[in-house]
DNA sequence: AAATATCCATCTGTTTATATGATGGATATA
DNA sequence: TATATCCATCATATAAACAGATGGATATTT
């Protein structure tokens, strides 16, 4: 016995206030009086205090003995929610879900599987990184997170993965951009004089999904939002996921680019986890949920579905 | 043994995470190895889950270990929470401070001794109901606040009382109106037939302190705030506590009346309390500061002291 | 007023949980 | 290879927690 205090005592606490008295609250948790008697005096005893005003006939709580049974339903409670943890964590579900997610990957559709996720899991903490480029995969190796969903090609590796959606990329520029105004398809000449918007990182596994560097003329960029202000306002040219400029494209700011060669391609976001730790069960539901929405709701994103 | 967790186990999970390994944390608890072993046993036996990976020399902790761990110390904070709140009490101090005080007192000046008294004692929650007129006084009679900070004439009652200060009281009005431009003493028979502003409240407790109604035509308020924005745009008249229109005297936005009877008055600022409940340590400490505050530092208010 | 029914504290003996100390297998370090 | 530590397991000892009986006190009923 490490500490006098222990939960038994502060459970008996709730169940006499909860029932009325020492003996209802023996017939509740089906003990003898005289046990409940004993464990109120052993509380009272290590608390230093009176919980109980014994001159009426039914012990009652003193002042002192109310704020105590506040404390003791909260920690009781507590305890409950640690069981219950426990018990989901038994039947397989994650501890938390913690998310890597490509800022290329449709935010709103993450959002509505997540809140679906919520429901049925209500007691799950869940954690997003929205990450650039290798920033989502460092995340899974470094097990700051468990599932990422990013751009990826299958390897001999740590890491599995399954295959999940294609993310429609095109050349965009701006309306104002020469780009915009040359007639027909671009060659590759062409675009090589022109400024490139690229995203850079931190790390080094990039570029291979960065969409390919075609021009000699390089702006980098860390992040998505900043690159798209300077692709409005004019600087250069770069591939983006459509859903994400379709509005620029509809509202005339920006201009898709036909090209050549490599008219059109995908980025392959797939779900990537660390072999050591598949997803479980609130895993593979996000996963599924994620899966129905990209085949019945292809208005959030010109996407290719698995 | 109502429930097999224990706080017990959980105050051993923590040790063997913060000290690395069984036998350590069997040292740190001064219990023997094999004591902790059986008690991690124990716990994985409820919770029906592998807290620890012992295919190491030492057991390390899985996912849901580190999960289960975090829900462990913040149960293990509660209860030493509970212990502090005990101990508190256990000294006499009241399980929490309530405090029903007039809107006429100094607030200032309260909030500085409120501040010393948190500093005093840390656990103590304090609750501070701002009441007009009698307010205060039906929180101490239905038990709803301790400690009640009023204007009080003592009487044959159930509440004792004892002398804290006297606020100085002054008619006035806004510059603008009428009354202000009038040249000497003002007679009660002027004063009658202007509005007079007065507080309100839903018990009948009132109009003993409430200044004493004068004029003919009333306008009632339930707060002192909202009587202070009708007495700033001139709709009449009223009785404020000096400290409260200082500053709108100071800037010219009101006028202190002059009158011909009853020149200059004060409220007999008392502390209020149930014989059956009288203050205790953190409530003496609150009074005795006020008292201190309200002798040396005249400057919050124009005010006698005891 | 007396009888009855509850209530609680206290006591004794028993059950149950928790601790110890010894042992052996496994894994690092020298 | 030797040595030191680590852990799980077992038998045993210790210490809580419990049941059941008793008596005093307080309501409720008759």
């Amino acid at each position: 016995m490490l500490d006098r205090l222990t939960l038994d005592q502060l459970r008996t606490l709730i169940a006499v206030a909860d029932s009325g008295s020492f003996s209802a609250a023996g017939r509740a948790l089906r003990r003898v009086q005289s046990a409940v008697s004993q464990t109120m005096q052993a509380l009272e005893s290590t608390l230093g205090i009176d919980l109980f005003d014994r001159s009426g006939k039914v012990p009652a709580l003193t002042d002192a003995g109310k704020a105590i049974l506040e404390e003791a339903r909260k920690l009781v409670r507590g305890a409950e929610t640690l069981r219950a943890k426990a018990e989901s964590m038994a039947s397989d579900v994650e501890p938390d879900l913690c998310l890597a997610v490509d800022a290329m990957f449709p935010n709103l559709l993450l959002m509505e599987s997540l809140r679906v996720l919520a429901g049925a899991f209500p007691q799950l903490p869940v954690t997003v990184f929205t990450e650039a480029l290798g920033g989502a995969e460092q995340r899974i190796r470094d097990h700051s997170a468990r599932l990422g969903i990013y751009a990826w090609r299958p390897a001999q590796d740590d890491l599995a993965s399954e295959f999940l959606a294609g993310i429609a990329m095109a050349p965009v520029v701006a309306a104002a951009h020469p780009l915009a105004s040359v007639k027909g398809p671009i060659t590759r000449a062409i675009l090589e004089d022109q400024v490139q918007l690229v995203l850079t990182d931190r790390t080094q596994v990039t570029a291979r999904f960065s969409g390919g560097v075609i021009s000699h003329r390089i702006w980098r960029f860390a992040d998505l939002g900043t690159r798209l202000d300077y692709l409005l306002a004019g600087f250069g040219w770069c591939n983006m996921p459509l859903h994400l400029v379709q509005p620029h494209l509809d509202a005339g700011r920006l201009v898709r680019l036909e090209l050549t060669e490599n008219p059109s391609w995908e980025l392959p976001i797939h779900v990537v986890h660390d072999r050591a730790r598949p997803p479980q069960k609130a895993g593979r539901m996000l996963i599924d949920d994620l899966r129905v929405r990209l085949t019945t709701c292809p208005k959030h994103a010109p996407v290719r579905v698995a």
